[in-house]
DNA sequence: CGTGCCATGTCATGAACGTGTAATAGCTTT
DNA sequence: AAAGCTATTACACGTTCATGACATGGCACG
Protein backbone atom coordinates (compact mmCIF):
# COMPACT_ATOMS: atom_id res chain seq x y z
CA UNK A 1 0.00 0.00 0.00
CA UNK A 2 2.62 2.34 0.74
CA UNK A 3 6.42 3.08 -0.24
CA UNK A 4 8.37 2.45 3.36
CA UNK A 5 11.85 3.84 4.15
CA UNK A 6 13.25 1.99 7.25
CA UNK A 7 16.15 3.56 9.21
CA UNK A 8 17.07 0.73 11.96
CA UNK A 9 20.41 0.09 12.85
CA UNK A 10 19.15 -3.23 14.85
CA UNK A 11 19.56 -5.80 12.23
CA UNK A 12 16.68 -7.90 14.40
CA UNK A 13 14.43 -4.93 14.77
CA UNK A 14 14.83 -4.39 11.17
CA UNK A 15 14.27 -7.49 9.66
CA UNK A 16 11.24 -7.93 11.96
CA UNK A 17 9.74 -4.71 11.05
CA UNK A 18 10.34 -5.11 7.27
CA UNK A 19 9.08 -8.90 6.86
CA UNK A 20 5.95 -7.23 9.11
CA UNK A 21 5.16 -4.44 6.57
CA UNK A 22 6.22 -6.66 3.39
CA UNK A 23 3.56 -8.98 5.07
CA UNK A 24 0.42 -6.10 4.94
CA UNK A 25 1.52 -5.12 1.21
CA UNK A 26 4.06 -2.92 1.74
CA UNK A 27 6.90 -1.43 -0.20
CA UNK A 28 9.93 -1.40 2.08
CA UNK A 29 13.55 -0.24 1.09
CA UNK A 30 15.75 -0.69 4.71
CA UNK A 31 19.31 1.11 5.65
CA UNK A 32 21.26 0.66 9.02
CA UNK A 33 22.55 4.42 9.15
CA UNK A 34 21.41 7.80 8.66
CA UNK A 35 24.07 7.99 6.11
CA UNK A 36 22.65 5.34 4.23
CA UNK A 37 18.87 6.02 4.64
CA UNK A 38 19.67 9.84 3.21
CA UNK A 39 21.09 7.99 0.24
CA UNK A 40 18.67 5.43 -0.67
CA UNK A 41 15.75 8.33 -0.40
CA UNK A 42 17.61 9.99 -3.41
CA UNK A 43 16.72 6.73 -5.75
CA UNK A 44 13.98 5.55 -3.57
CA UNK A 45 10.68 7.82 -3.20
CA UNK A 46 9.33 7.13 -0.25
CA UNK A 47 5.54 7.93 1.01
CA UNK A 48 7.09 7.32 4.97
CA UNK A 49 10.34 7.12 6.93
CA UNK A 50 10.10 5.17 9.72
CA UNK A 51 13.50 6.49 11.47
CA UNK A 52 15.36 5.11 14.44
CA UNK A 53 16.57 7.61 16.63
CA UNK A 54 19.86 6.08 17.83
CA UNK A 55 21.54 5.32 14.75
CA UNK A 56 25.51 5.55 14.62
CA UNK A 57 26.87 8.26 12.82
CA UNK A 58 23.99 11.19 12.52
CA UNK A 59 21.81 10.63 15.02
CA UNK A 60 17.79 10.32 14.08
CA UNK A 61 17.02 14.46 14.74
CA UNK A 62 19.69 15.12 12.13
CA UNK A 63 18.79 12.95 9.70
CA UNK A 64 14.87 14.17 10.06
CA UNK A 65 15.86 17.41 9.78
CA UNK A 66 17.96 16.64 6.48
CA UNK A 67 15.10 14.67 5.26
CA UNK A 68 12.94 17.82 5.70
CA UNK A 69 15.22 20.39 3.79
CA UNK A 70 14.78 18.42 0.53
CA UNK A 71 11.42 16.20 0.66
CA UNK A 72 8.02 16.79 2.58
CA UNK A 73 8.20 12.87 3.05
CA UNK A 74 6.56 11.83 6.10
CA UNK A 75 8.49 11.35 9.44
CA UNK A 76 7.66 8.56 11.82
CA UNK A 77 10.28 8.44 14.38
CA UNK A 78 10.90 5.09 16.21
CA UNK A 79 12.88 5.09 19.96
CA UNK A 80 13.56 2.89 22.91
CA UNK A 81 12.09 5.56 25.22
CA UNK A 82 8.73 7.63 25.45
CA UNK A 83 11.03 10.22 27.81
CA UNK A 84 9.84 13.80 27.18
CA UNK A 85 12.66 15.50 25.66
CA UNK A 86 13.14 12.88 22.42
CA UNK A 87 9.35 13.32 21.78
CA UNK A 88 9.40 17.01 22.18
CA UNK A 89 12.85 17.49 19.79
CA UNK A 90 11.11 14.44 17.78
CA UNK A 91 8.28 16.70 16.66
CA UNK A 92 10.15 19.70 16.65
CA UNK A 93 12.43 18.24 14.13
CA UNK A 94 9.61 17.85 12.21
CA UNK A 95 8.55 13.88 12.73
CA UNK A 96 4.95 13.41 12.05
CA UNK A 97 4.31 11.07 14.63
CA UNK A 98 6.81 9.30 17.18
CA UNK A 99 6.29 5.79 18.39
CA UNK A 100 7.97 3.59 21.37
CA UNK A 101 9.69 0.85 21.33
CA UNK A 102 9.34 -2.29 21.49
CA UNK A 103 6.51 -1.70 19.11
CA UNK A 104 3.94 -4.66 17.24
CA UNK A 105 3.83 -4.22 13.74
CA UNK A 106 0.65 -3.80 13.45
CA UNK A 107 0.76 -0.68 15.80
CA UNK A 108 3.57 1.04 13.53
CA UNK A 109 1.49 -0.20 10.13
CA UNK A 110 -1.64 1.49 11.69
CA UNK A 111 0.41 4.87 12.64
CA UNK A 112 1.83 4.37 8.96
CA UNK A 113 -1.41 4.54 7.58
CA UNK A 114 -2.72 7.45 9.94
CA UNK A 115 0.82 9.55 8.96
CA UNK A 116 -0.34 9.19 5.23
CA UNK A 117 -4.43 9.64 5.83
CA UNK A 118 -3.24 12.85 7.24
CA UNK A 119 -0.53 13.77 4.73
CA UNK A 120 -2.07 12.66 1.98
CA UNK A 121 -5.22 14.24 2.23
CA UNK A 122 -4.09 17.33 2.28
CA UNK A 123 -0.72 17.85 0.46
CA UNK A 124 0.32 21.02 1.60
CA UNK A 125 1.99 23.81 -1.02
CA UNK A 126 5.60 23.46 -0.02
CA UNK A 127 7.88 25.74 -2.51
CA UNK A 128 11.29 25.02 -2.35
CA UNK A 129 14.10 27.24 -3.48
CA UNK A 130 17.66 26.52 -2.62
CA UNK A 131 17.71 25.43 0.82
CA UNK A 132 15.51 27.67 1.46
CA UNK A 133 11.69 26.48 1.74
CA UNK A 134 8.21 27.92 2.21
CA UNK A 135 4.74 26.06 3.27
CA UNK A 136 2.34 28.48 2.40
CA UNK A 137 -0.25 26.51 4.54
CA UNK A 138 1.94 26.31 7.96
CA UNK A 139 3.16 29.49 7.01
CA UNK A 140 6.68 27.70 7.84
CA UNK A 141 10.08 28.57 6.88
CA UNK A 142 12.85 26.17 7.23
CA UNK A 143 16.84 26.67 5.91
CA UNK A 144 18.48 23.88 5.48
CA UNK A 145 15.67 21.72 7.32
CA UNK A 146 15.94 24.06 10.22
CA UNK A 147 12.56 25.73 11.15
CA UNK A 148 13.02 29.73 10.95
CA UNK A 149 10.51 32.16 12.90
CA UNK A 150 9.59 35.05 11.23
CA UNK A 151 7.54 37.74 12.70
CA UNK A 152 4.32 38.36 11.03
CA UNK A 153 5.34 41.10 8.33
CA UNK A 154 8.64 39.41 7.12
CA UNK A 155 7.09 36.47 6.97
CA UNK A 156 4.44 38.29 4.03
CA UNK A 157 6.81 40.44 3.14
CA UNK A 158 8.53 36.71 2.04
CA UNK A 159 5.39 34.96 0.93
CA UNK A 160 4.40 37.93 -1.37
CA UNK A 161 8.25 38.52 -2.99
CA UNK A 162 8.48 34.55 -2.95
CA UNK A 163 5.04 33.74 -4.91
CA UNK A 164 6.67 35.60 -7.93
CA UNK A 165 9.94 34.55 -8.21
CA UNK A 166 12.29 37.00 -9.94
CA UNK A 167 9.78 39.72 -10.57
CA UNK A 168 10.97 42.99 -9.46
CA UNK A 169 8.53 44.83 -6.68
CA UNK A 170 8.86 48.49 -5.95
CA UNK A 171 8.74 49.54 -2.23
CA UNK A 172 5.74 51.31 -3.15
CA UNK A 173 4.30 48.05 -4.63
CA UNK A 174 5.02 46.31 -1.57
CA UNK A 175 3.93 49.30 1.10
CA UNK A 176 0.41 48.59 -1.00
CA UNK A 177 0.26 45.13 -1.17
CA UNK A 178 2.31 43.95 1.61
CA UNK A 179 1.79 46.40 4.33
CA UNK A 180 -1.83 47.48 2.71
CA UNK A 181 -0.33 51.29 2.95
CA UNK A 182 -2.78 53.44 0.70
CA UNK A 183 -0.81 56.86 1.14
CA UNK A 184 1.88 57.54 -0.90
CA UNK A 185 5.44 58.05 1.40
CA UNK A 186 8.94 58.32 0.65
CA UNK A 187 9.76 55.48 4.04
CA UNK A 188 12.40 53.21 4.41
CA UNK A 189 10.26 50.66 6.04
CA UNK A 190 10.09 48.15 3.31
CA UNK A 191 14.48 48.44 3.81
CA UNK A 192 14.35 47.78 7.58
CA UNK A 193 11.80 45.16 6.86
CA UNK A 194 13.86 43.24 3.97
CA UNK A 195 17.23 43.56 6.00
CA UNK A 196 15.57 41.92 9.39
CA UNK A 197 14.18 38.89 6.93
CA UNK A 198 17.69 38.50 5.49
CA UNK A 199 19.70 38.17 8.63
CA UNK A 200 17.03 35.68 9.17
CA UNK A 201 16.82 33.64 6.00
CA UNK A 202 20.36 34.18 4.24
CA UNK A 203 23.42 32.86 4.71
CA UNK A 204 25.33 35.67 3.75
CA UNK A 205 22.86 38.75 4.52
CA UNK A 206 25.55 40.96 2.54
CA UNK A 207 25.46 39.00 -0.39
CA UNK A 208 21.62 38.01 -0.28
CA UNK A 209 20.91 34.73 -2.18
CA UNK A 210 16.88 35.37 -1.66
CA UNK A 211 15.56 38.82 -1.47
CA UNK A 212 17.99 40.89 -3.89
CA UNK A 213 18.46 44.47 -4.67
CA UNK A 214 17.25 45.82 -7.52
CA UNK A 215 19.17 49.78 -7.04
CA UNK A 216 16.60 52.21 -7.93
CA UNK A 217 13.55 49.94 -8.49
CA UNK A 218 13.22 47.52 -5.64
CA UNK A 219 13.34 44.24 -4.75
CA UNK A 220 13.33 40.63 -5.89
CA UNK A 221 13.05 37.09 -4.94
CA UNK A 222 16.24 35.20 -6.60
CA UNK A 223 16.83 33.11 -8.82
CA UNK A 224 20.15 35.07 -9.19
CA UNK B 1 0.65 -3.69 25.87
CA UNK B 2 -2.98 -3.26 25.91
CA UNK B 3 -5.46 -1.34 28.29
CA UNK B 4 -8.15 -3.48 29.36
CA UNK B 5 -11.16 -1.93 31.58
CA UNK B 6 -12.23 -4.90 33.47
CA UNK B 7 -16.18 -5.15 34.96
CA UNK B 8 -16.64 -8.01 36.81
CA UNK B 9 -18.91 -8.22 40.20
CA UNK B 10 -16.70 -10.74 41.80
CA UNK B 11 -13.83 -9.85 43.55
CA UNK B 12 -12.07 -13.56 43.03
CA UNK B 13 -12.40 -13.30 39.48
CA UNK B 14 -11.37 -9.55 39.12
CA UNK B 15 -8.34 -9.85 41.34
CA UNK B 16 -7.33 -12.63 39.45
CA UNK B 17 -7.47 -12.05 35.83
CA UNK B 18 -6.20 -8.27 36.87
CA UNK B 19 -3.27 -9.76 38.24
CA UNK B 20 -2.83 -12.50 35.44
CA UNK B 21 -2.82 -9.38 32.93
CA UNK B 22 -0.84 -7.13 34.58
CA UNK B 23 1.87 -9.95 34.98
CA UNK B 24 1.73 -9.86 31.43
CA UNK B 25 1.81 -6.33 30.55
CA UNK B 26 -1.17 -4.64 30.38
CA UNK B 27 -2.39 -1.79 31.84
CA UNK B 28 -5.44 -2.88 33.66
CA UNK B 29 -8.29 -0.93 35.23
CA UNK B 30 -11.10 -2.55 36.98
CA UNK B 31 -14.61 -1.87 37.75
CA UNK B 32 -17.09 -3.98 40.03
CA UNK B 33 -20.67 -2.99 38.29
CA UNK B 34 -21.73 -1.73 35.36
CA UNK B 35 -22.09 1.49 36.54
CA UNK B 36 -18.74 1.84 37.83
CA UNK B 37 -17.23 0.47 34.55
CA UNK B 38 -18.91 3.13 32.54
CA UNK B 39 -17.71 5.99 34.33
CA UNK B 40 -14.41 4.48 34.33
CA UNK B 41 -14.67 4.36 30.96
CA UNK B 42 -15.05 8.21 30.60
CA UNK B 43 -11.87 8.66 32.44
CA UNK B 44 -9.81 5.83 31.10
CA UNK B 45 -9.08 5.25 27.24
CA UNK B 46 -9.25 1.56 27.28
CA UNK B 47 -8.28 -0.56 24.50
CA UNK B 48 -10.54 -3.52 24.91
CA UNK B 49 -13.49 -4.27 27.65
CA UNK B 50 -13.81 -7.29 29.31
CA UNK B 51 -17.42 -7.52 30.40
CA UNK B 52 -19.26 -9.81 33.06
CA UNK B 53 -22.43 -10.40 31.97
CA UNK B 54 -23.92 -11.36 35.11
CA UNK B 55 -23.54 -7.89 37.20
CA UNK B 56 -25.62 -6.40 39.86
CA UNK B 57 -27.67 -3.29 38.50
CA UNK B 58 -28.01 -2.57 34.89
CA UNK B 59 -26.19 -6.20 33.28
CA UNK B 60 -23.92 -6.23 30.72
CA UNK B 61 -25.83 -6.71 27.86
CA UNK B 62 -27.11 -3.18 28.57
CA UNK B 63 -23.80 -2.63 29.30
CA UNK B 64 -22.57 -3.11 26.13
CA UNK B 65 -24.85 -1.45 24.19
CA UNK B 66 -24.11 2.11 25.89
CA UNK B 67 -20.50 1.15 25.71
CA UNK B 68 -20.72 0.66 21.64
CA UNK B 69 -23.23 3.92 21.82
CA UNK B 70 -20.83 6.21 22.46
CA UNK B 71 -17.19 4.26 21.50
CA UNK B 72 -15.49 2.25 19.13
CA UNK B 73 -13.94 0.05 22.14
CA UNK B 74 -13.84 -3.97 21.63
CA UNK B 75 -15.54 -5.74 23.95
CA UNK B 76 -14.87 -9.20 24.99
CA UNK B 77 -17.92 -11.04 26.62
CA UNK B 78 -17.56 -13.00 29.79
CA UNK B 79 -20.27 -15.73 30.75
CA UNK B 80 -20.23 -17.95 33.23
CA UNK B 81 -22.69 -20.41 30.89
CA UNK B 82 -21.93 -20.79 27.05
CA UNK B 83 -25.54 -21.00 26.58
CA UNK B 84 -26.77 -20.07 22.91
CA UNK B 85 -29.12 -17.42 24.49
CA UNK B 86 -26.01 -15.75 25.69
CA UNK B 87 -23.71 -15.95 22.98
CA UNK B 88 -26.26 -14.34 20.12
CA UNK B 89 -27.12 -11.85 22.59
CA UNK B 90 -23.90 -10.49 23.33
CA UNK B 91 -22.71 -10.42 19.99
CA UNK B 92 -26.12 -8.71 18.97
CA UNK B 93 -25.68 -6.19 21.47
CA UNK B 94 -22.10 -5.35 19.72
CA UNK B 95 -19.84 -7.57 21.71
CA UNK B 96 -16.44 -9.00 19.70
CA UNK B 97 -15.76 -11.66 21.76
CA UNK B 98 -17.64 -14.07 23.80
CA UNK B 99 -15.70 -16.06 26.27
CA UNK B 100 -17.19 -18.51 29.26
CA UNK B 101 -15.69 -19.14 32.21
CA UNK B 102 -13.72 -20.39 33.98
CA UNK B 103 -11.20 -19.27 31.94
CA UNK B 104 -7.43 -19.38 31.93
CA UNK B 105 -5.79 -15.99 32.06
CA UNK B 106 -3.85 -16.74 29.37
CA UNK B 107 -7.15 -17.93 26.78
CA UNK B 108 -8.44 -14.27 28.14
CA UNK B 109 -5.28 -12.94 26.83
CA UNK B 110 -4.72 -14.55 23.41
CA UNK B 111 -8.72 -13.43 22.54
CA UNK B 112 -7.94 -9.92 23.65
CA UNK B 113 -4.85 -9.94 21.36
CA UNK B 114 -6.86 -11.42 18.73
CA UNK B 115 -9.60 -8.58 19.16
CA UNK B 116 -7.03 -6.19 19.41
CA UNK B 117 -4.86 -7.48 15.83
CA UNK B 118 -8.71 -7.74 14.34
CA UNK B 119 -9.47 -4.23 15.00
CA UNK B 120 -5.92 -2.71 14.39
CA UNK B 121 -6.41 -4.16 11.02
CA UNK B 122 -8.96 -1.75 10.35
CA UNK B 123 -8.47 1.50 12.20
CA UNK B 124 -11.34 3.24 13.51
CA UNK B 125 -11.39 6.91 12.67
CA UNK B 126 -9.00 7.64 15.36
CA UNK B 127 -6.20 10.00 14.52
CA UNK B 128 -3.44 10.44 16.76
CA UNK B 129 -0.45 13.19 17.86
CA UNK B 130 1.73 12.40 19.76
CA UNK B 131 0.60 11.77 23.10
CA UNK B 132 -3.27 12.81 22.19
CA UNK B 133 -5.58 10.99 20.22
CA UNK B 134 -9.15 12.64 18.68
CA UNK B 135 -11.47 9.64 17.55
CA UNK B 136 -13.67 11.50 15.32
CA UNK B 137 -16.25 8.55 15.23
CA UNK B 138 -17.08 8.45 18.90
CA UNK B 139 -15.90 11.95 19.39
CA UNK B 140 -14.05 11.42 22.34
CA UNK B 141 -10.38 12.65 23.52
CA UNK B 142 -8.07 11.24 25.13
CA UNK B 143 -3.97 12.66 26.16
CA UNK B 144 -1.87 9.47 27.57
CA UNK B 145 -4.69 7.22 27.43
CA UNK B 146 -7.06 8.86 29.72
CA UNK B 147 -10.27 10.57 28.45
CA UNK B 148 -10.29 13.87 28.31
CA UNK B 149 -13.88 15.68 28.53
CA UNK B 150 -14.23 18.95 26.20
CA UNK B 151 -16.74 20.87 25.90
CA UNK B 152 -19.06 21.24 22.71
CA UNK B 153 -17.11 24.06 21.24
CA UNK B 154 -13.55 23.49 22.34
CA UNK B 155 -14.44 19.92 20.43
CA UNK B 156 -15.79 21.65 17.38
CA UNK B 157 -12.52 23.65 17.99
CA UNK B 158 -10.15 20.77 17.99
CA UNK B 159 -11.72 18.67 15.27
CA UNK B 160 -11.73 21.51 12.87
CA UNK B 161 -8.17 22.07 13.40
CA UNK B 162 -6.94 18.65 13.82
CA UNK B 163 -8.71 17.44 10.82
CA UNK B 164 -6.03 19.70 8.35
CA UNK B 165 -2.78 19.23 10.81
CA UNK B 166 -0.60 22.00 10.26
CA UNK B 167 -2.59 24.55 8.47
CA UNK B 168 -2.75 27.90 9.63
CA UNK B 169 -6.20 28.86 10.14
CA UNK B 170 -7.16 33.10 10.88
CA UNK B 171 -9.37 33.88 13.72
CA UNK B 172 -12.07 35.07 11.01
CA UNK B 173 -12.13 31.54 9.18
CA UNK B 174 -12.45 29.89 12.15
CA UNK B 175 -15.54 32.12 13.65
CA UNK B 176 -17.02 30.78 9.91
CA UNK B 177 -16.40 27.21 9.81
CA UNK B 178 -16.73 26.88 13.59
CA UNK B 179 -19.02 28.86 15.23
CA UNK B 180 -21.35 29.77 11.82
CA UNK B 181 -21.01 33.11 12.62
CA UNK B 182 -21.31 35.25 9.02
CA UNK B 183 -20.68 38.83 11.11
CA UNK B 184 -17.08 40.15 10.83
CA UNK B 185 -16.19 41.51 13.92
CA UNK B 186 -12.75 41.93 15.81
CA UNK B 187 -13.29 39.26 18.67
CA UNK B 188 -11.17 37.73 21.12
CA UNK B 189 -13.92 35.01 21.16
CA UNK B 190 -11.40 32.67 19.46
CA UNK B 191 -8.52 33.36 21.88
CA UNK B 192 -10.54 32.25 24.71
CA UNK B 193 -12.10 29.06 23.16
CA UNK B 194 -8.26 28.33 21.90
CA UNK B 195 -7.12 28.98 25.70
CA UNK B 196 -9.26 26.64 27.21
CA UNK B 197 -8.75 23.82 25.03
CA UNK B 198 -4.90 24.38 25.56
CA UNK B 199 -6.42 23.86 29.48
CA UNK B 200 -7.71 20.42 28.71
CA UNK B 201 -5.01 18.56 26.51
CA UNK B 202 -1.50 20.83 26.91
CA UNK B 203 0.91 19.64 29.03
CA UNK B 204 2.33 23.06 29.54
CA UNK B 205 -0.29 25.41 28.01
CA UNK B 206 2.36 28.15 28.21
CA UNK B 207 4.08 26.61 25.43
CA UNK B 208 1.64 24.35 23.36
CA UNK B 209 2.32 21.74 21.54
CA UNK B 210 -1.09 20.60 19.59
CA UNK B 211 -2.94 24.43 19.24
CA UNK B 212 -0.09 27.01 18.05
CA UNK B 213 -0.34 30.31 18.12
CA UNK B 214 0.42 31.73 14.61
CA UNK B 215 1.24 35.44 15.71
CA UNK B 216 -0.38 38.13 12.97
CA UNK B 217 -2.15 35.22 11.35
CA UNK B 218 -3.89 32.64 13.56
CA UNK B 219 -3.79 29.36 15.02
CA UNK B 220 -2.05 25.65 14.06
CA UNK B 221 -2.58 22.41 14.64
CA UNK B 222 0.85 20.89 15.28
CA UNK B 223 2.91 19.31 14.68
CA UNK B 224 4.62 21.65 12.62
C1' DC C 1 -41.61 25.51 38.12
C1' DG C 2 -37.39 26.62 40.34
C1' DT C 3 -32.53 25.86 41.11
C1' DG C 4 -27.86 25.11 40.24
C1' DC C 5 -24.26 23.90 37.31
C1' DC C 6 -21.67 24.30 33.29
C1' DA C 7 -20.45 26.26 28.92
C1' DT C 8 -19.98 30.34 26.44
C1' DG C 9 -18.96 35.00 25.22
C1' DT C 10 -17.10 39.52 26.85
C1' DC C 11 -13.95 42.29 29.13
C1' DA C 12 -9.78 44.08 31.65
C1' DT C 13 -5.09 43.57 32.62
C1' DG C 14 -0.36 42.78 31.73
C1' DA C 15 3.53 41.14 29.31
C1' DA C 16 6.00 40.01 25.23
C1' DC C 17 6.96 40.96 20.91
C1' DG C 18 7.09 43.23 16.54
C1' DT C 19 7.18 47.37 14.02
C1' DG C 20 8.08 51.93 12.35
C1' DT C 21 11.16 55.65 12.66
C1' DA C 22 15.34 57.82 12.74
C1' DA C 23 20.18 58.35 12.82
C1' DT C 24 24.48 56.72 11.06
C1' DA C 25 27.50 54.25 8.20
C1' DG C 26 28.61 52.15 3.70
C1' DC C 27 28.46 51.73 -1.03
C1' DT C 28 27.64 53.14 -6.10
C1' DT C 29 27.22 56.15 -9.66
C1' DT C 30 27.99 60.44 -11.97
C1' DA D 1 34.50 64.20 -4.64
C1' DA D 2 29.75 64.70 -4.10
C1' DA D 3 25.20 63.12 -4.45
C1' DG D 4 22.07 59.44 -4.26
C1' DC D 5 20.81 55.22 -2.83
C1' DT D 6 20.92 51.30 0.45
C1' DA D 7 22.58 48.70 4.81
C1' DT D 8 22.67 48.50 9.62
C1' DT D 9 21.59 49.35 14.16
C1' DA D 10 18.99 51.26 18.16
C1' DC D 11 14.94 52.53 20.54
C1' DA D 12 10.18 53.54 21.90
C1' DC D 13 5.60 52.98 20.80
C1' DG D 14 1.84 50.11 19.50
C1' DT D 15 -0.15 45.85 18.70
C1' DT D 16 -1.18 41.23 19.76
C1' DC D 17 -1.88 37.53 22.62
C1' DA D 18 -2.41 35.05 27.26
C1' DT D 19 -4.67 34.91 31.36
C1' DG D 20 -8.15 35.16 34.59
C1' DA D 21 -12.52 37.24 36.23
C1' DC D 22 -17.25 38.06 35.27
C1' DA D 23 -22.08 37.91 33.34
C1' DT D 24 -25.23 35.58 30.63
C1' DG D 25 -27.86 31.78 29.15
C1' DG D 26 -29.05 27.03 28.47
C1' DC D 27 -29.77 22.58 30.24
C1' DA D 28 -30.56 19.01 33.51
C1' DC D 29 -32.25 17.79 37.61
C1' DG D 30 -34.97 18.09 41.46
Amino acid sequence: MARVLLIEDDPNVRNALTLALKGRDHEVESAASGEEGLERLTRFAADVVVLDLMLPGIDGFEVCRRIRATTSTSIVMLSARGDDFDVVGGLEAGADDYVVKPVRPQVLEARIRAVLRRTNGVPSPVETYGALCVDRASLTVSRDGRRVALPPMELRLLLHLSAAPGQVFSRQQLLESVWEHDYLGDSRLVDACVQRLRAKIEDMPAEPRYVQTVRGFGYRFGPV
